[in-house]
RNA sequence: GGCGGCUUGGCCAAGUGGUAAGGCAGCGGCCUGCAAAGCCGUUAUUCUCCGGUUCGAAUCCGGAAGCCGCCUCCA
């Protein structure tokens, strides 16, 4: 079965066929490095990082290119309001965002261009857009794309320009020549950071550093063009029109776009105060925790995040890594082949329909029960046949892993800073203490002596420490 | 006003014509000195409602209700 893709453009689930075999070109619009970023920040960029590494394993070349944002008027506000200038602001937001990305286990892009690093290419683009009357400048005003002039604007976001102008709220710019028309070059005010330019010391507008960068990358035309929802309109209309009205061929095969991250229900935003940064919920969770959340629902829907719903993430999480150790304890082959395995079948499905995260996950879950079923069986004891059936699952969870970008680090690594955290939290200095009570219960219980022993493990319990006797070790983790 | 989306068990969530995946929580059982973990069983004759198409619909069509997003910077 092959690749199937949601296109936004068609609004329907299409076979992906890049334009050049075996190749595929993708631009994602990254951050505008103005202020740290969000929870739904991540979930963009962990979905198109399974994306890309989706596609490496179908054995696509792939060329990855996401920008970041990092001049704009929100950078240069919050360099006003810190008394820096925008550059430095650009680069403290881009290295916590790589960072953070970093902690969730996202690759990297294939390459990260900045606006202000391709300032000529801009220029020439504009340029370009100018000579062919797609766009217009009116002296010692800014340069305007000329929406009159593109025919096709609003294909992408089911929109006719005539309905916006209508709208009474696009504030009307007396230097442009059309409702809807857009900047390509802004003029600096004085103080503001600025490049020269044929049309003035200025700085390009928005949408224009993704036609230039996504040209100069990519080429004309290119495979994969992806982004929040919010982004459909106006950014990504305003791109096709630049990019198509500049080389007058399709801008963009298949486009994506994931959608939001509520809280509790509500949208984020700045009047309700609820934005949620990715580093605070590093703070609180796992990485893996966040990324099964987030990959948790398909990529379409918005997802909720409350505490509620990383509780169950948690748990679910700890079944699977305690199901690895069980496994890999009794001897699974870590290295088995698992091609043809009903398991990954059914994953290579679920990707293959529109990267079905959500189905994905399932598949890991079931291969979890199945493997702790047998092990039961054959009380963790087992024979070479019962060996190999354990090692496929074992092994299936840990590519489906691999391209979530999950389960990198051991079983023992993960509990262990499971433990770390939970210490932290409880505020318990002198973990020995733990360590001491067990000791004192494991004489009790061996003398048989199971008042003092479940004594000691109700107050280890008041702390949220739950014990586990296995065969004649105990061992003990926290609670949630 | 324009455009788009959503409504599946207590909660989360797959499922786009063939008779309801998976997770969490609950309950009963096995296991255990007792627990924890794990496993087994159990919880939607039914998918917001009303019509229609079909041998057959959660899935397609029409209508209603509720919720949400975009249309202004936003992942």
């Amino acid at each position: 079965m092959n690749l199937k893709i949601y296109n936004t453009f068609t609004g329907k689930k299409e076979e992906f066929i890049p334009i050049e075999k075996k190749k595929v070109k993708m631009y994602v619009c990254g951050p505008t490095v103005y202020d740290t970023s969000h929870i739904g920040h991540a979930r963009s960029v962990v979905i198109f990082d399974v994306i890309f590494r989706w596609l490496k394993h179908l054995n696509y070349d792939v060329c990855y290119v996401r920008n970041f944002t990092d001049i704009d008027d929100k950078i240069i506000k919050k360099a006003n309001q810190t008394g820096k200038d925008s550059l430095e602001i650009s680069q403290k937001f881009i290295k916590e965002f790589h960072n953070e990305m970093d902690a969730l286990n996202v690759l990297r892009p294939s390459i990260e261009p900045k606006a202000t690093e391709h300032i000529q290419e801009i220029i020439d683009f504009i340029q370009l857009l100018i000579k062919k009357e797609k766009a217009y400048h009116i002296k010692g005003k800014d340069v305007f794309f000329s929406l009159e002039s593109f025919k096709d604007y609003g294909k992408l976001s089911k929109r006719n320009p005539d309905d916006m102008k209508a709208g009474a709220r696009i504030c009307v710019n007396d230097s442009k020549k059309n409702h809807g028309d857009f900047v390509l070059w802004k003029l600096a005010k004085p103080g503001e950071p600025f490049w020269k330019s044929p049309w003035g010391n200025g700085r390009p507008g928005w949408h224009i550093e993704c036609s230039a960068m996504s040209y100069k990358y990519l080429g004309k035309s290119f495979d994969i063009h992806g982004g929040g929802k919010d982004l459909i309109f106006p950014h990504h209309e305003n791109e096709i029109a630049q990019s198509e009205a500049a080389f007058t061929q399709t801008f963009v095969k298949y486009w994506i776009h994931n959608g939001f991250v509520d809280i509790n229900n509500e949208k984020m935003s700045k009047s309700l105060g609820n934005f949620i940064m990715i580093k605070d919920v590093l703070k609180n969770y796992h990485p893996d925790v966040i990324k099964l959340f987030l990959l948790s629902k398909h990529y379409r829907s918005p997802i909720d995040y409350n505490e509620n719903s990383m509780n169950e993430v948690i748990s679910g999480l700890d079944k699977i890594y305690a199901f690895l150790a069980r496994s890999y304890n009794a001897g699974a082959d870590i290295n088995i082949n698992t091609d043809l395995s009903v398991e990954w079948e059914k994953f290579v499905k679920a990707m293959n329909d529109d990267f079905n995260s959500a189905k994905g996950i399932a598949v890991m879950f079931e291969a979890v029960k199945k493997g702790n079923k047998i092990l039961d069986e054959n009380k963790d004891n087992l024979s070479s046949n019962v060996l190999k059936d354990i090692s496929m699952l074992y092994r299936n969870i840990k590519k489906i892993g691999k391209i979530f970008g999950l389960l990198d680090q051991s079983p023992e690594d993960y509990f262990n800073a499971k433990k770390q955290a939970g210490l932290k939290k409880q505020s318990i200095d002198e973990p020995e203490k733990i360590d001491m009570l067990i000791k004192a219960r494991t004489k009790a219980r061996k003398s048989k002596d199971f008042e003092t022993a479940d004594n000691i493990r109700k107050q280890l319990q008041d702390m949220n420490i739950i014990l586990k006797d296995e065969n004649d070790k105990t061992t003990w983790e926290f609670g949630h």
